[in-house]
DNA sequence: CTGAAAGCGCTTACAG
DNA sequence: CTGAAAGCGCTTACAG
């Protein structure tokens, strides 16, 4: 009964049997066994005729013995935000020194998907998981299931109802420093253009907004804002005219896009920018940067929050589970669009 | 002698054990073989167990039997581009319908790294690579190595004295059509700006470019050319200065940032675009779509691109191995900038 | 039809 | 110091 099916010619068995040596010795040469004391000139003939047959360890069966595969899955949640290029690059930077090597999945913001995806790495094997999770319908079955199993996961954001370890942008206080620095350039009708507030990130900036407007006199029915269905062109331009209708001198976006789309129809009703209109937005993208009238943006610390996430699942891999659930506060940069002092 | 050290409480055992069964007959259930005749009810028993105990299939264990990880690596060369993060959507995408897992990492365009992340991805048993390769340097020995023994591996681009197949742009053509837009738009002094021409996709960017030009009548001295060192911004905007004063009255940028930058420049010297000066990016990036004036660009076919590449891959995984050695022709995106009629 | 056995390519503990 | 053996968790071919 012969059952061996090689894929490949098995190069260490032949390797054995060149130079009369066992197999398990051939292995301790190759990995530098230190226990190993065969003579200096074996141990080069050994790895020359490696190198000649073109040996390479067999990562697999390394993993399945150790029972770690060097692995860590990152779901996102979109395509096409840079931010989400930021993170994988940090993500596969700081990984690589430790060398884990990064599986890429989208969700697409399809908490199926995303469901998916999660039993799918996990039934790789993957070391541990960071997710961006999905916007909408947090009830992931699964999710719950891998926490409950004191698998090593850690979120890009707080997800409501769910127990998960975080680190994230403090969004509350990115909308407080939109607005401050709006009132700091004096001005006077600071509004507000963004979706319709389905999710936390856009709710807390949201309401970081009003409140520092609240705790500078306004009230919060002289605050304008237009809240629009969907993030299409199509949508925004119709949010900005309205917005642009209520007299506002000053707009904090949700985002750089929708800013860039919003000055646009500022400047098509002649609106001088900054002058009789100061408009933030939110991430500090290139295109905010690239602008014929850069963008004043409030920008995530996406380094620095990943490094500290990095190093969240890293002990959750090696066993230790310590808590982290961790806010990082945004940084103001400010450009040409609000610069009216 | 007992050397079982488990990582985990194997699960197949228990339910075996608890079943009366064989652990034969236990993975014959769970993987729902056809040649098992279990009673209907024994698997369902078997099942559920499985089901409460948490077991999951280890992928790593099937992979080493099975010779096939699921697996493909993309080193990319940067992590910037927007292109890079069309490919890898693209890619993830085709992949994951037959169940491939990617695999991602960045060369940042430095040989030695990306020859560094040939080799890992090698020794982890991808099934294949898709590369993206460093912009300089290819005498790469592991990139000719993986060849060499025929291991699936493509690229994106073509790459000079290496045998290796992929499916390109063809940025030659690229050039051609943007010239062609220019002189069509009525354009009569078009100039180029690009970076210094040390690679092919750039290189052919220009021969496109100026061979258009000279089937138009154009001697190759009449057309104005600036190479900028690198492309930071501090040195497109002093190429941009330099362009401008020789008077072109259009221009082809090797990229929307580029040609951005350069709106920028000739907007502050008062010319009014595109009646005065017609401006085309390449890449049809966010930057230029979102610009307050609209960017005419070149776009590379991403999607049909990466599918291509992607079959390739497959039927060399699948042990099929067809030349794959493809260029596509890229599509002019006409917007605000050039449209002079 | 069921189940014991061999094997995928390694590592580890241990007998000689 | 070397090497045979057992095991990681699966699959496959085959004996009963």
């Amino acid at each position: 009964m012969n059952t061996k099916i090689r894929n490949t010619p098995n190069i260490v068995e032949e390797i054995a049997e060149r130079t009369g040596i066992a197999v398990s010795t051939v292995y301790a040469i190759l990995a530098d066994r230190k226990s190993c004391f065969a003579s200096r000139k074996l141990k080069e003939r050994v790895k020359k005729l490696a190198d000649e047959l073109g040996y390479r360890p067999n990562y697999i069966a390394v993993s399945l013995k150790k029972g770690k595969t060097g692995t860590i899955g990152l779901i996102v949640s979109d395509m096409n935000a840079e931010t989400t290029l930021g993170r994988l690059e940090n993500m596969t930077k700081i990984a690589h020194k430790d060398s884990y090597h990064i599986f890429v999945a989208c969700s697409y913001n399809n908490p199926d998907l995303e469901d998916e995806l999660l039993r799918e790495f996990y039934y790789r094997m993957v070391d541990g998981i960071v997710i961006a999770p999905a916007r909408f319908g947090h009830e992931s079955k699964f999710l719950s299931k891998l926490i409950e199993l004191k698998f090593p996961i850690v979120s890009v954001t707080c997800i409501e109802n769910v127990d998960i370890d975080f680190v994230s942008t403090d969004y509350f206080a990115g909308g407080y420093m939109a607005g401050q620095h709006l009132l700091e350039m004096g001005y006077t009708k600071p509004g507000f253009l963004g979706p319709e507030i389905t999710t936390t990130a856009v709710k807390e900036r949201f309401e970081g907004f009003t409140k520092v407007l609240v705790d500078n006199g306004y009230k919060i029915d002289d605050v304008n804002v237009v809240l629009v269905r969907n993030e299409t062109n199509q949508e925004i331009e119709k949010g900005s005219d309205k917005l642009l209708e209520t007299g506002v001198d000053a707009v904090f976006c949700t985002n750089d896009r929708i800013a860039l789309l919003f000055m646009k129809k500022a400047i098509q009703k002649g609106k001088k920018i900054p002058e009789q209109m100061g408009i933030i937005g939110f991430d500090d993208t290139e295109v905010g940067r690239m602008s014929l009238i850069p963008l004043t943006s409030i920008r995530q610390k996406l380094a620095e929050a990943t490094t500290q996430l990095y190093e969240s699942l890293k002990k959750k891999i090696q066993g230790q589970n310590q808590p982290c659930k961790m806010f990082i506060k945004p940084e103001l940069i400010v450009r040409e669009s609000t610069k009216r002092r």
